[in-house]
DNA sequence: CTAATCAGGACTAAATTGGTCTTGATTATG
DNA sequence: CATAATCAAGACCAATTTAGTCCTGATTAG
């Protein structure tokens, strides 16, 4: 336990499609087609990633997403507070979407907000970069034909 | 998000009590009171950390539960891993509850192994001593009419 | 104008979690 | 030995969370 969410991954895995590609511009359906998730599950996915900044968006035909930054650049932090939101282990932690309701006087929050952010740093050494080898991971273009959903998770 | 389940929280408020007591023997009804949950709540979370060997049992009138360690012997990775399970960001991580179906080839499982031993070595820092203040936390036996609940959120 | 594409959010179904309850085994005490 | 207190094991249900889909509207290239 202690587990990321499923988003998470996917999330992991369209960047990485994203670097593989090394910053072009792609549509969600292609996306897809190159991670093997569902198009909407790659749309509600680069959707949240977008508006933490992670990816920039072009509208209407030819649009598509884009890497906002270098991989090396996208901490793991990131990633995952895009998707689930501020990194918080239990109600008691700067942050917690639904907070102890004595966080004011809990004895214990500047434990555990020690122990957060100890999770939390090391979750921002790790970059994008660091996760993936794009080379092993998604097919060159013209054998996109059978993409692999199990690219991790 | 990467957030501890509410259990957790019950078994160190538990664990507080019984250390707050000095590793005498409690029974599931007194820690109850002590604590403010209700006492099958407290069963039921006393009997994953006897069954990891947190606690140590005595069945029978005048049974209860006790301390197994001391509290600065007791690691928040024990303690989570007695409720929860391994420690496991996601199934590409040795020890997964529900492995990524590719993992003997999932490329990314090393990575993922390293950020989850960084996690879990995080968590091995933290005692149940560091954790707690026991004095502050619960009241001395005379006044324990008047539990809180929110001991933490 | 039309087709492609993202934006935003509603919605449903499945999975997980939290909490309770029941039945049975064990043990102290009188 | 009978009784009451207590843990053991696990079934069970309700509430919450998560995953995944879909719909409607806005934007833009051609």
């Amino acid at each position: 336990m202690l587990r990321l969410n499923r988003m998470t991954d996917y999330a992991i895995v369209v960047l990485g499609a994203l670097a593989h590609r090394q910053g072009e511009l792609l549509a969600t359906a292609q996306l897809a087609e190159l991670t093997g998730l569902a198009q909407p599950t790659v749309a509600k996915v680069a959707k949240l990633l977008q508006s933490s900044d992670l990816l920039t968006t072009k509208r209407g035909a030819n649009g598509g997403y884009q890497l906002a930054d270098e991989p090396a650049d996208i901490s793991l932090v990131r990633i995952i507070e895009a998707v689930e939101g501020p990194i918080a282990v239990n109600g008691c932690v700067d942050g917690a979407q639904d907070p102890c309701i004595v966080t004011n006087t809990c004895f214990m929050s500047n434990h555990w907000n020690k122990v957060n952010s100890t999770l939390r740093d090391a979750l921002a050494d790790v970059s994008l970069a660091d996760l993936i080898d794009p080379s092993q991971l998604f097919p060159i273009p013209e054998e996109a034909a059978t993409p692999n959903i199990q690219g991790l998770g």
